[in-house]
DNA sequence: AAGTGGTCTAGACCACTTT
DNA sequence: AAGTGGTCTAGACCACTTC
């Protein structure tokens, strides 16, 4: 039989389930359950991206469950990068306004020198309903509103990305040219901030594709060039799909970075 | 003070360093220790690919370590795919001659349907004295001895990979042309199986570049079709450079898919 | 000094596989 | 039944940070 937990003293105290029957059909390790539990609290916000979370200890006490239990959750978190631990500080919640994290999302390095942090240009930011591809992708009906997105990022100077974003327009409602142009920092950054959504993971497709007429005006490269085309749906927590995002790389001078393991 | 382990009783047995003193000054944990000791023993073929490792009970009673401690090393073992846990059966080290090992290493999809095994077409093998920049990447002398390989790779008939190879003439002895040709399954597994060298980790490079006139030849594709340039550097054990390899893509009905997390 | 995460141990029991 | 890895606990001590 499993480990199970009691049920707790204090009303609305979180429980574990365990399987304490021989007619327990669902199982899962407890230290499954409790990095659920706190992946609960993350997404509702209990606890914001950059704050500091309870203490191991605490969140043993609060959990009913010995503290190894609580660390072995935390570990899976942290190498999912949900959260960072600190020695002697505690654990903090994930931001996207880290460089670190950001590095994880842009994988266009200079194939000489350091990286810089681009500059963004945002194009356009219009609301339409979403195409039928689009609508798929990011889980939503055909027709529902969708934020559209057109950016152009420079690297040193140099226009080397462009972008079109789809986001759904029930998550992103406030969302405008302005607000987007005067912030500065990531865009993800952005969108935790003032959207309450974190991008937690992303699935990236990519090909080479010849520049087509409006990268041709934008990037300013003659036709036919070939361009890095990456294509990403980002997810937040749940899994759930709240980003369609298709780009153009400029891959003369840079490259797109991947290490395998 | 660290945790320190008393010498073994059993000449010749592994030890472990752990700054009994206030005077050490060098430290990693135990676990990282046992770690190292357990990947030398893979690195020196003690335990080969696809083979049992002994079990972490046995490895406590080698290291005079608890189970605890060996079981830590072995995580991470398994989280940088250098072994695989199965449960009640033991822990195997990882081959190159898996499906699922593959895969990590070519990350060429089908935009629809399935991935399938890929043909091989070794164009060419031969030694020379390896160029400046070649030598550079795979850490030997410039002019010591390199083995070079043009390969073609079919998905589903179609030609789609070009690639060109160079390895250390000093580790790959024996290999030619026509064992490459005849060796079924993954170029790595043959390196694996027949030359003592594994690759554990690569870095790639992508870019976007115009068909050249070989891509045109090999690939059946017209000139200045975008292609998808991936450079890759190889590593094995002890971070050793083994592989410098140039790849074209042929994207048009496939994509090179790529996890962000 | 107190609190945090990091390491190490010892022991118990569970789930899975093989004998 | 025996052996393996997987989970959970309790307790000790260490390294680091802050007060």
């Amino acid at each position: 039989m499993n480990q199970t937990v009691s049920p707790p003293a204090v009303p609305g105290q979180a429980t574990v389930s365990g399987g304490s029957g021989s007619a327990s059909p669902t199982f899962s390790p407890l230290y499954q359950q409790i990095k659920a539990l706190i992946m609960q609290s993350l997404q509702t916000g209990e606890w914001k991206p950059g704050e500091l979370i309870p203490s191991e200890v605490e969140l043993a006490y609060r959990y009913k469950v010995s503290q190894g239990t609580v660390r072995k959750a935390i570990d899976e978190l942290s190498a999912d990068n949900l959260v960072v631990r600190r020695q002697g500080k505690g654990t903090f919640v994930a931001t996207h306004h880290e460089a670190r994290v950001q590095f994880r999302f842009l994988r266009l390095m200079p194939d000489a020198g350091d990286a810089h942090q681009p500059e963004n240009h945002i194009l356009e930011v219009k609301r339409l309903r979403g195409p039928a591809e689009v609508a798929r992708v990011l889980d939503i009906k055909a027709g529902d509103s969708v934020v559209f997105i057109r950016r152009l990022q420079h690297f040193d100077g140099v226009p080397t990305i462009m972008e079109e974003i789809w986001l759904p327009g029930a998550i992103f409602k406030g969302l405008t040219a302005e607000r987007l142009a005067e912030y500065k920092g990531p865009m993800y950054g952005l969108f935790e901030t003032e959207f309450g959504t974190q991008m937690i993971r992303a699935s990236e497709k990519l090909k080479a594709v010849a520049a087509d007429e409006l990268a041709v005006e934008l990037l300013k490269v003659q036709p036919g060039t070939p361009m890095l085309s990456v294509e990403r749906v980002a997810f937040t927590y749940g899994d759930r799909p709240v980003e369609l995002r298709r780009a153009l790389y400029v891959t003369t001078d840079y490259h797109y970075h991947n290490e395998l393991i």
